[in-house]
DNA sequence: CTTTTTTGCACAATCGATGGTGCAATTAAT
DNA sequence: ATTAATTGCACCATCGATTGTGCAAAAAAG
C-alpha cells in the first residue's frame, strides 16, 4: 500500500488515503482547521492517520509558501570559550521554547564575513537574527535591513538597530574596585602596579577601559597611559604582550585586569613558560567567568556576563523597531576567586 | 521600476528584466548552464543582473524541488563546555569550507529529546546528521534511516551505523599511568589512594574504567571495587560524591582520575566548599581538555580529545553506508600539567 | 415548502527553483 | 540546394504546504 517507506509523508499521500482533499488535511494539521470549519471527526480522523503514517510537515515547503521557516539565527564571533558557548546554549533554550529551531554560526570576528555569513542565512528564510559579538553590526543591519528581516545586537552595540549588551563600564568600575581592593591596606596597590590587558578599540573595551580608568584616579590618584596594553581577542596576542612586559619589567605586574578570558588564555600561554613563582602575588581581574579560571593558583576576580538576561532582553527588543536604536545595558555580576557558579549544565537531569 | 526593495529578486524578476526565460536564469545561477548549451553572452548578461539586484537564491525554494537543503546537523548533549563547544567549532569550519551551512542543536542527553531533535532536523530536510555523544544513538538511528538520512556517531557509539570515538580503553590507561607515574618513586601510590569520579554506564565510561583497572592493576597491584564513583555527566552529583567521600575518608584521595570536564567541575563545587591546603598534595587526571583547568593549583594531567580529527573521519565516513557498521577510534593525546593548547580561536586574524 | 443562512469541504493559484522535453534557428554535411 | 546535425533556449510539470474563493448540502428561517 504505502509506497517507499523511506520518504517521508504528505499531505498528498495522508489526502488519498483518506480521500479528503489535501487543502482540509493542511489545514487540521497546521491547527487553522477550526477556522476553516472543518469537522471535528474530520479532524480526528486526519490526525489520527498523520500520527500511523509519522507525518511531519515538510519546512521547506511550509516556509517556501509561508516565508517564514522557523529558524532563528545567532551569529557568533566564536563558539570555543565560555561566554560564548553558554550564549548559544542560552539562545537554544530560548528558541526552542518557542517552537522555533536554533541556527547557530560563526563568523570569526570579520566583517565581510559576518555579512557573508548573515546573505547565508537569509537565504535560508530565517525569521530573525541575533547579531552578537559583530566587529560591523551596522553592515550586517544593512544587509538584514535589505531583505526585511528583524534583526538585534547583543554584547557589542550597533547604531542601526537595538542593543543589548553588558554593562561594561560599570562592570568595568567593579571589576577595577574589586581588584584594588583585593590588597591590603597596609600594602596597597600602587598606580603602576595595575595594568589592563586585551580588548581592542571596540564598544566594549573603550568602556570597560573608561571605568577601569575612573575608579583608577580615583582610588589610586593616578593612572599612567602606559597601563593600557590592547592586544586584540586573540591568545597569542595576549601572550606576546605578556611575554613583552615581562623581559621589559623582569616581572608581571601585580595585578592585572585582563579584558576577555580568550585574553586570558594568553596569560595561561605565558604561565606555560614560566615557574610558578612567577605568579606567587599576582591578583586577577577577567571580565568573563570561567569556572576553571576561577580556580588557578592566583586569586582570579571575575565578571559574569548576564547572558540569561541579555538574551531574555533581546527577545522582547527584537520585535520592537518602532522606536529608534538604543543601547539596553544588562549588569554583569562580580564573581570572587575560586567560585564555582551553576549553569546551563544544572539544567540537565542527573542520571547515572 | 523593482518592486519593493525589500523583498529578495528571485529568478522571476531577473526573467522579468531580461527578457529571458527563467529556466535559463536558473541554468546560469545554479551552474548547470554550460550542460543546457546556454550561450557564454547570455550568462554573462544574466551573472551580472543578479549581481546588480543581489540575488541570491531561495534555498528553501531549491530545497522543496531538490530535496537537499545543504543543511547539515551536529546534535550535541550540550555546547558549555570545551569539548562539546570545539567540536561544534571544528563542525561548523567543516561544513562551511564544503559550501553547505551548519545547524548546532543540543539534546540534553535525553533520549526522547535526541528523538524529537532529529525528527525535527529532519523536517528541515537536513542533507546529513552527526550524532555526538547521544545517550540513545540507535534510537536516532531508526528515526534517520526511516527518512533516509545519512549519519554517524560520533563519541558515543552505537550498533547501527558507523561510529567515531575516542580510544577511551587507550586513553584511559595512558591517563591512569600518567597519574601513577606522576608520583615519586620513593613515596608512590597505593591502590586505595586512586580513585575515578565520573561518567555512567556507557561506552566511554566503561572503556575508560577498563583501562583504568588494567593498568592500575598492573601497575600498583591491586584494584579495589570501592575505587569507581560514577556519578553521571554532571557537576552536581559529581560535588555530592566527592562531598561523600571526604566526610567518610576525611580527606580527598591522593589522586582522582575524573572522568570528564563536566564532572571535573564538580570538583570545583567541592573546592569552593574547602580551605585551600585540602589540595595541596592532589593529582588530578581528567579525561577531557581545559586549558583553564590545566593550571588549577594543583597537577592536572588532562586527555585531548582529537576532535579535529574524529570530525575529519567523521565526514569520510558518513558517505559509507555499504559496509557493516563499525567503531573507528581516535587516539586521544596526553596533556601534562600547565600546558595552554592552541585551538580554532588560532585560526581567527589578530585583530588590535 | 421556499428562501436564507450556515456548515463543510474541494479547487486552484501560489511560493521559487529545477530539469525533462520540444522546437525553432543556425551550421555542417552531402 | 537538400538533408542532417547542432545550437540555444522556452515551456511546463514538479517539489509540499498554504489560503482565498466557490459551491454543494444541511440547517434554520420565513
Amino acid at each position: 500500500m504505502k509506497k517507499d517507506s523511506r520518504k517521508k509523508a504528505t499531505i498528498y499521500d495522508l489526502s488519498m488515503l483518506s480521500g479528503i482533499s489535501p487543502s482540509t488535511v493542511s489545514a487540521v494539521l497546521n491547527g487553522t482547521w477550526r477556522k476553516r470549519r472543518i469537522k471535528e471527526s474530520t479532524a480526528d480522523l486526519i490526525r489520527d492517520l498523520a500520527e500511523k503514517h509519522q507525518y511531519t510537515t515538510n519546512r521547506q515547503a511550509q516556509g517556501l509558501r509561508s516565508s517564514r521557516s522557523g529558524l532563528v539565527g545567532l551569529m557568533l564571533p566564536v563558539y570555543d570559550n565560555r561566554y560564548f558557548s553558554s550564549m548559544a546554549q542560552t539562545f537554544e533554550a530560548h528558541v526552542r521554547q518557542r517552537g522555533q529551531c536554533p541556527i547557530v554560526v560563526s563568523s570569526s570576528r570579520d566583517p565581510r564575513e559576518e555579512r557573508e555569513t548573515a546573505e547565508n542565512l537569509i537565504s535560508y528564510s530565517i525569521d530573525e537574527l541575533f547579531i552578537c559579538g559583530a566587529t560591523d553590526p551596522d553592515g550586517v543591519h544593512q544587509v538584514c535591513e535589505a531583505a526585511g528581516l528583524k534583526h538585534i545586537n547583543i554584547d557589542l552595540p550597533g547604531t542601526k538597530a537595538h542593543s543589548v549588551i553588558s554593562d561594561n563600564y560599570e562592570g568595568g568600575r567593579t571589576l577595577t574596585e574589586a581588584i584594588i581592593h583585593h590588597f591590603p591596606a597596609d600594602d596597597p596597590l600602587v598606580p603602576d602596579e595595575l595594568f589592563l590587558f586585551g580588548g581592542r578599540n571596540d564598544h566594549a573595551s573603550r568602556e570597560r577601559i573608561r571605568g577601569f580608568r575612573d575608579v583608577k584616579r580615583a582610588l589610586l590618584g593616578a593612572d599612567p597611559e602606559a597601563s593600557i596594553q590592547p592586544t586584540g581577542y586573540s591568545p597569542n596576542t595576549a601572550r606576546i604582550a605578556f611575554e613583552t612586559f615581562f623581559e621589559k619589567a623582569g616581572r608581571l605586574p601585580r595585578a592585572l585586569f585582563i579584558n576577555s578570558s580568550i585574553n586570558f588564555e594568553g596569560l595561561l600561554r605565558f604561565m606555560s613558560a614560566h615557574p610558578h613563582e612567577t605568579f606567587a602575588d599576582l591578583v586577577v581581574g577577567c571580565y568573563d567567568y570561567d569556572p576553571f579560571g576561577s580556580f588557578l593558583p592566583f586569586p582570579v576576580i571575575m565578571m559574569r556576563q548576564d547572558v540569561e538576561g541579555m538574551i531574555t532582553k533581546a527577545f522582547e527588543l527584537i520585535e520592537e523597531t518602532r522606536t529608534p536604536p538604543k543601547i539596553h545595558l544588562i549588569r554583569p555580576d562580580l564573581v570572587p576567586p575560586r567560585t564555582a557558579l551553576t549553569g546551563p549544565l544544572d539544567g540537565l537531569k542527573d542520571i547515572v
